[in-house]
DNA sequence: TTGAAAGCGCTAACAG
DNA sequence: CTGTTAGCGCTTTCAA
């Protein structure tokens, strides 16, 4: 390992001092445009590279942020880090990523990890649970803004941007209402995640709101995967549903293969069918799936940029706490009408 | 900001050396039982957190490795990224991500960036260029580990971890030249890069080795995208093909949806189609898409562990370049038979 | 077993 | 416009 060229190695190939390299190089006034030019050549000539550690250890700051999620694949998300990684990185910003798989543990060792990195900001799609809550507090406390983004917790004083799960939801079962659907069923993901409990306050309030009784039996709080999805579909089949609200696609797709394999149901004249975030099967199942747009790139770019602002508003020394929600759109395909 | 504490701050609070601290911190043998207790205690007190920086740039090593991509979001990758995270963080590293949009400038800042960072080791999903070519050799002219992953350069002294692509194609198109096919056509990606240019060998290689004879105008190559897919279809279509090799499962679904909507063409039975990546939509669309499973996870997975390898090579001063072709398998399904 | 001292590579007063 | 000096917070010889 060839020891690296440092403003030093610099300073003494031209005979001056490293405050005025470090000066030069970080294009300060205060430094003639001939010393400028001089350094710049040797920096050029003697392949030097800013080490960025000592720069921020100097500075006190990273100009990095912290993104944790549970599963980096997962369509919204990965949509959502593209966009931060854009934004993050047109302000000069790094992301360091970091992944949870859900689990407690593994939140809080990303968690950890990022705050001894010092990191200037973290963007956070959490996973339910007050340790995390807890855990965030770190960074609050240390004015180390924090943006919870997709998912969000209760805690008040933590900025967040999402989507208005409720409403959409609302509209979503009140569009099917009007399309004469009666027994309209909700598959819900864990009622713990308000993310969930919000898109089911949304289906409630829109059958309460109709004149057919709102039934707390249906709704089906369940693991949203595949294999679940179309156990639960076969245990509610018997009462007939008319129409069903998937808290996402994964469980919409898998109900509607599942219908087009092994049933003569017709969609959506026998059963209509619903998901959630517009991942790109949903376009392409026979019939194409009604279903949320949560616009992820645009939910990653904003998060970021909020999270850039509370940097600097951080920095200016004014603390700062502020919620966007940003646009959701219902696509209306086959699977509905 | 109220100032985080640091050793110094716990060594005057007990009343002891920093060194100590330090070591004690660092569960060095060389220091006391009791004081050891003593200074875990009252760091847990003070809410001291290790500055990751100072200790960093002190031990030339920042337990961090960088990925680079052309898009964040595309299936592939994004699986390869939570795959790489995954072991990264197993092991104790970091991971900090950059996206290149596939352009050259994206390319060059993202390399820049991690390499003034000082990272331990690289991951890239390089983009084709000599310019790339000619910066990675600053890493490996420094002695940190590159390893190249998914797509590849020519360049002879760095690692790589991909799939055999020619191979596989090449049994994808004799698989369909045994179900009967010949007019096969070749929807080809950019030639320049290795990828497409190997998988364009391996339809050659098939063909050739049939006996019907190869004909170069029966690859196309094009940008990968949807529409472009739909009109060199049209374009095709007249010479009446009675296959497809896709480059990609982008392409292929675009141009079955289009068959299936616009046209009497029956699949497989007048045209059969394949794709490639076995992205989650290749199962969805009906008929459903004959494709190549590269198994995107274990390819991060794969890649990170041989960067990590590389990284414990290096520091004990044996430079590698280890080249890992990992499985593929090539998925029957409803497009082709 | 502990402390003193030096330094990783950089930046930022302060002086001149 | 440039040099001197003093750290950022940590680790690591070297002494004691």
């Amino acid at each position: 390992m060839t020891r690296k060229t440092t403003i030093h190695d610099l300073a003494k190939a031209l005979g001056i001092d490293s405050s005025t390299v470090s000066r030069a190089l970080n294009d300060s006034p205060r430094v003639g445009k001939k010393t400028k030019d001089r350094v710049l050549k040797m920096a050029k000539e003697m392949g030097y590279q800013r080490n960025l550690m000592a720069s921020n250890l100097r500075m006190r700051k990273t100009m990095t942020i912290g993104v944790v999620v549970p599963f980096i694949s997962r369509y919204v998300l990965s949509e959502a880090i593209g966009g931060i990684e854009q934004v993050a990185s047109a302000n000069d910003y790094q992301v360091i990523i970091a992944q949870t798989h859900d689990n407690v543990e593994d939140s809080e060792k990303a968690i950890n990890t990022l705050f001894m990195n010092r990191i200037d900001g973290l963007l956070i799609s959490p996973t339910q649970s007050e340790k995390i809550e807890e855990q965030l507090k770190q960074f609050t406390g240390s004015d180390i803004p924090v943006v919870m983004f997709d998912r969000y917790l209760e805690t008040s004083n933590i900025s967040k941007v999402t989507i208005d799960d409720r409403n959409v939801t609302k509209q979503l079962t009140k569009y099917l209402i009007e399309t004469g659907k009666k027994n309209i069923y909700h598959i819900a993901g864990d009622l713990d995640a308000i993310m969930y409990r919000e898109r089911c306050e949304g289906y409630k309030s829109a059958i309460q709101e109709s004149d057919v009784e709102f039934d707390a039996n249906k709704v089906i709080s369940v693991e949203l995967f595949p294999e679940v999805a179309v156990e639960t579909f076969e245990k509610i089949r018997v009462d007939k549903p008319d129409a069903l609200i998937c808290a996402n696609d994964v469980t919409a797709i898998a109900i509607i293969k599942h219908i087009n394999e092994n049933t003569d149901l017709r969609i959506p004249e026998d059963i209509a069918i619903t998901g959630f975030s517009d991942s790109p099967a949903s376009s392409i199942i026979k019939p194409s799936l009604t279903t949320v747009n949560q616009h992820p790139l645009e939910l990653g770019r904003t998060a970021a940029n909020l999270l850039l602002e509370c940097i600097k508003d951080a920095d200016s020394g004014s603390a700062s706490k502020k919620s966007i929600v940003i646009n959701s759109d219902i696509m209306i395909r086959e699977s509905t009408n």
